[in-house]
DNA sequence: CTTAGGG
DNA sequence: CCCTAAG
């Protein structure tokens, strides 16, 4: 029973996100394509994220029936629903990778008053399509949506288990979640006036025994004590079954669902001076739940398996894991600055994770100050060694509910590097940082509390049950300021491509600080561009610079700004507010565009004289080993536009001019070539009509 | 994962 | 560069 369950997801007031990118694995599916363009995904992903928790739920609950643990599942849904609702930044994403699982079989189907039709699985959603789907849905403008009219989906089964919450936000919508005749109902509000200071806040969220339901209750405003001491809720919501010290977000976050509650409604109760300090942000309720979420069903970066794989792998079905190795294998050879940031900020919660950045959480602040000055370090630095200049902290002491009482003077802001020709005015130079403070702030920051040095992650925790009501503790307690991970520009991914200000000057010239080298070790172990004797050596990443080999740091000659700004860390978020309009925090980010230098063309051209046209795997790795950010598809690609641009008149081509002795040579080889692989295919059809015959 | 080819 | 089909 546990396992059958059907679910019917009834929802408004959903705005039709962008075409979310899939995951190359799951656009592979016909399932999820056709799903795709028939535009019903767009109503799953919610869903996705109902049913991702049902499945989580799924595997770990107990095989008994028993009505607690579907109490417990309801509650988890509805904390999870509630919390995606309770804020008016209603970006919700969910990228299930293969947790496909025979036996558990979730249908889903939603309604959707945006979309005008109704939206449902056929089959179940784990077998349709491996819950594969790669989604992002932007739920705003809660108000457009009047009272849903899910009520339809309500079935006139059995109502002994209903989940009921209801939540006061502004705007309304309600949701129906029902499955193997339980019902669970989610429903939002306008905020309600009589409580302003809780408006945007969940009210109440429990799972409760109610019986009827035909008068769906809108809102049902619990005593504290009963949302606090809904048990359920403080379920683990990931397949973590034990607590994993590797991965102790995940075991954070699965308090915090039930906790907002505890705390939101204890806010009449006990107002603690310093909550506004620990409160989360908004935000921070659904980005907690895509965390959750995510760490189940996202695709693991290549760079982080080490730390994601003790969490995200744990669970997977081999078959499964399989296949995310060789995503990962064929990822690393990519990079893709977002969707690597992404994975990043999902997986690597811990601190251990040591090669990128990770280390810096836990440490940097206690260090005070890192040695080494690359620029790389210092993005990833920047978000958590943004340091806190916190100070004269002092705490008074009550029997019964302490409080603590902190001063922060000042925060600082993230570390940057900047980059400016001697030439610049002081204006220019002011614009100049001023662009690469806003750049950071402006896209929003955190509050990151550090304790020892340490980053309290738990959000939902208690100050006493952290310690940082003990007076010891207080001295180790900081703050630290961190820029808003969904906001960054994905050309921030380190090593990948520096965030670079661009000064009044014309041709920018991108430099990178010899400290850059630092951190990425893949990328940045070769600081110096270098090209061997046969000169079809390509040097890695940094060489796509217009001028690879040059190592001077002759201000002068270069004229442009580069700025460092400081990656998100590693709680960032993939998943970003819909109301932001930063296209580039969409899901999947482009790669950036590194035309080919004539070096790289020529060592193109050699490879491809010697190999052929159909051999870029190993035209790559004989020309293009050491640039990570040549795949071979990439080479295919500019093979491509090498003999279209060969073709064409001068005049017409575009960008960096190819000498035409190499477009000459391109012709040349791409026409023996050509001729070889029509032979090749000649002979075979003779042989195979020889066999037949 | 690789190739090939369209977008 | 991206995306996909196909092997």
């Amino acid at each position: 029973m546990v396992l059958q369950k059907r679910l019917d997801y009834g929802f408004n007031g959903y705005q039709v996100p962008p075409m979310p990118r899939a995951t190359r694995s799951a656009r592979r599916r016909g399932s999820f394509k056709k799903k795709h363009e028939e535009n019903q995904m767009y109503a799953f992903d919610l869903l996705a994220i109902v049913a991702g928790k049902l499945l989580l739920d799924k595997e770990r609950a107990p095989s008994s029936s028993d009505t607690s643990a579907d109490e417990d599942q309801h509650a988890v849904i509805n904390s999870a629903v509630k919390n995606e609702w309770q804020d008016q930044e209603k970006s919700l994403k969910v990228e299930a990778c293969d947790q496909g699982s025979a036996d558990k079989n979730i249908y889903v189907s939603a309604l959707s008053r945006v979309h005008r039709q109704g939206c449902s699985s056929k089959g179940s959603l784990v077998t349709q399509n491996d819950l594969n789907l790669g989604l992002t849905s932007a739920l705003t403008k809660p108000d457009c949506a009047e009272r849903s009219n899910a009520e339809k989906f309500g079935n006139g089964q059995s109502k002994s288990e209903i989940g009921t919450f209801a939540s006061k936000v502004e705007g309304g919508s309600s949701e129906y979640i029902e499955f193997g005749g339980c019902k669970l109902e989610a429903e939002t509000k306008r905020a309600v006036k009589d409580e302003p200071h809780k408006s945007g806040m969940v009210q109440s969220s429990t799972v409760a025994n109610i019986c009827n339901l035909e008068d769906p209750v809108v809102l049902d405003a619990k005593p504290p004590a009963l949302v606090s001491s809904d048990s359920s809720a403080k379920v683990p919501l990931c397949g973590n079954h034990a607590p994993d010290s590797s991965y102790p977000t995940i075991q954070d976050d699965v308090n915090v669902v039930s906790r907002d509650d505890d705390e939101n409604s204890s806010g009449c109760t006990h107002p603690i001076t310093t909550k506004k300090f620990f409160r989360p942000a908004p935000r921070i309720g659904d980005r907690r739940i895509r965390k959750i979420l995510a760490s189940k069903y996202w695709k693991v970066a290549p760079r982080l398996k080490d730390a994601t794989v003790s969490n995200s792998d744990r669970d997977l079905k081999p078959v499964f894991r399989k296949r995310q190795n060789c995503y990962r294998h064929q990822r690393s050879e990519r990079i893709y600055p977002f969707k690597k940031r992404k994975h990043f900020a999902y997986s690597s919660p811990s601190n251990s994770g040591g090669g990128m950045s990770c280390e810096f959480v836990s440490d940097s602040s206690q260090k005070g100050s890192n040695e080494d000055a690359s620029v790389s370090c210092s993005r990833m630095r920047g978000a958590t060694r943004t340091s806190s200049s916190f100070a004269g902290r002092h705490t008074s002491f009550l029997p019964r509910d302490s409080h603590v009482k902190l001063r922060i003077k000042s925060f600082s802001v993230p570390e940057l590097l900047i980059e400016i020709p001697e030439s610049s005015t002081v204006g220019s130079l002011k614009r100049t940082v001023m662009d690469a403070v806003t750049a950071i702030l402006g896209s929003g920051i955190r509050v990151g509390v550090l304790l020892q040095g340490k980053k309290v992650r738990e959000d939902n925790k208690t100050l006493q049950q952290t310690g940082i009501s003990r007076n010891n503790q207080l001295d180790a307690l900081g703050f630290c300021l961190e820029p808003n991970p969904s906001e960054i520009p994905p050309s921030l991914c380190p090593g990948d491509s520096p965030f670079f200000l661009q000064c009044d000057t014309p041709q920018p010239i991108l430099r990178y600080p010899h400290t850059t080298g630092v951190v990425h070790q893949s990328i940045c172990a070769v600081p110096e561009p270098h090209v061997n004797n046969l000169g079809n050596y390509i040097e890695s990443d940094h060489d796509s610079a217009p001028f690879p080999t040059d190592t001077s740091m002759d201000k002068s000659t270069n004229s442009k700004a580069l700025v460092a700004v400081p990656a998100m860390n590693v709680e960032a978020l993939a998943v970003v507010p819909a109301h932001r309009k930063s296209k580039r925090s969409e899901i999947a980010q482009r790669r950036i565009r590194r035309p080919f230098s004539v070096t790289e063309v020529e060592a193109l051209v050699q490879a491809v004289e010697k190999l052929g046209t159909g051999r870029w795997r190993d035209v790559k790795l004989r020309a293009f080993d050491n640039a990570k950010h040549r795949t071979y598809v990439d080479l295919k690609d500019k093979w491509k536009t090498l003999v279209h641009t060969a073709r064409i008149s001068p005049q017409q081509r575009r960008g960096e001019p190819v000498p035409q002795e190499l477009l000459d040579r391109v012709l040349a080889a791409h026409a023996y070539w050509s001729q070889q692989q029509a032979k090749q295919q000649f002979k075979h059809q003779q042989a195979e009509t020889c066999l037949l015959l």
